[in-house]
DNA sequence: ATTTCACTACGTAGAAATACGTTTTTTTGG
DNA sequence: CCAAAAAAACGTATTTCTACGTAGTGAAAT
């Protein structure tokens, strides 16, 4: 276990930063940090030339290439490669967007070494490290989310037209869909036409896509 | 603190297992069981009777009115309540599902009775409670969801089919279609043609519908 | 080397489905 | 009963679907 050590890179733009953290993880001989870089281009340099890189500790907010997008890039590229995120701030939507372009944990930058490199440890073992913050905001976007139940009031839609709606994220004809609703089809038209004036939808395929947008349809594809 | 108990209500199947958990809570003077219901149907119709209740240990799998359904009749009707999943099995699929029906929370029913006890006062206290269990499986459903960019090499897509079907997902017309795509009507017309032989679909709302649900185009709207 | 096959691009034509403006009948609620 | 809204209708234009053919290109086959 010991003498192969976790390979690290390290992705900042505040180079003191960068410094510390080296510094600091010195002090643990089963970490190596492998580069640095100061944002998302420079590690597209440097990563092929370094391999392996374990775990790459990534700030989000960068010039050039951003955290999100290194990411995402690591990750298809570099499907090995753990990403932590390092963060000044506990932003639920920045937590998620990174977890969603690939990393397998989020860490905030007041944390302690010794957390520090628990979570590089863990990320190296598992691919992934959950912690109190990641796990609160990720239920927490889950219970909101919901309660978005309220847009079809603004738009006045009535009961009839959401139904039909919903069919319209259908591969059936119009014909058809008015056998499913028990109207005629001219009856379905009228619900498109009064549908594309009031959410302002040029054809079918819009009126479908609005379905799926606001959820009135479920793909059953959403892993989360 | 300790003068107003947790109003509790115990949904679950298994007279015996309702019963064992009744027992348990008993030790606990600051909880107290208002009432018990062996499936959804029945909850719907204590429930009203004996508000307020502060939080719901559900199970998931019943007859009638399953856990999942039960959990969002719930959230919607007596959003202050909270409901708390209790569950034989760690799917990651059932943990998922019940959090975005609205639980609070996931337990494992061979948790311990702390256990138990922790997760009901922190889900009345917080609106939610997280443990292991449930970050982990969270964490690793957002990593996988990617990686299924292989499917289309199932189907022989090329990348003029691909754009195709990503501008189907499109308020254009064909004719606009093929402007964006620099090639004629007519070749547009080819390539519908080849993507519903190939993923038998029938017609253009059914490509816009498979575009969404494989993630090549994206709505926008991802709150999770 | 020529053929065969698969793939890509383009053409016409007609049928089916969808879109648009307007009007009439039926239902509904006060 | 009346007024307003919903449902149904007509005619026409546009878009989408389906079926039949032509042609070039490049790779594999013989």
């Amino acid at each position: 276990m010991e003498n192969e050590p976790i390979r690290i890179a390290l992705v900042d733009d505040h180079a003191l930063f960068r410094s510390g953290i080296a510094a600091l993880l010195k002090e643990f001989d089963d970490l190596m940090i492998v580069f640095e870089a100061s944002n998302g281009k420079e590690l597209q340099f440097l990563l092929p030339e370094h391999q392996p890189i374990h775990v790459v500790l990534m700030d989000i907010k960068m010039p050039g290439l951003n955290g999100f997008d290194t990411t995402e890039w690591i990750s298809s590229n570099y499907p090995q490669t753990a990403v932590l995120a390092l963060s000044m701030f506990d932003e639920s939507t920045d937590i998620i967007k990174m977890l969603k372009a690939g990393a397998g944990g989020y860490l905030l930058k007041e944390s302690s070494p010794e957390e520090l490199y628990a979570a590089i440890t863990t990320i190296h073992r598992d691919g992934f490290f959950s912690n109190e913050l990641v796990s609160d905001k990720l239920i927490k976007s889950l219970k909101s989310g919901r309660h978005i139940e309220d847009w079809y009031e603004q738009y006045n839609l009535n009961q009839k037209e959401l139904e039909f709606l919903r069919l319209c994220a259908t591969e059936l004809t119009y014909k058809q869909i008015a056998e499913t609703m028990g109207v005629a089809e001219r009856t379905v038209e009228n619900y498109r036409q009064s549908l594309s004036e009031k959410l302002e939808i040029k054809n079918r395929v819009g009126l479908a896509l609005f379905a799926i947008k606001n959820k009135l349809v479920s793909l059953g594809n959403e892993t989360l």
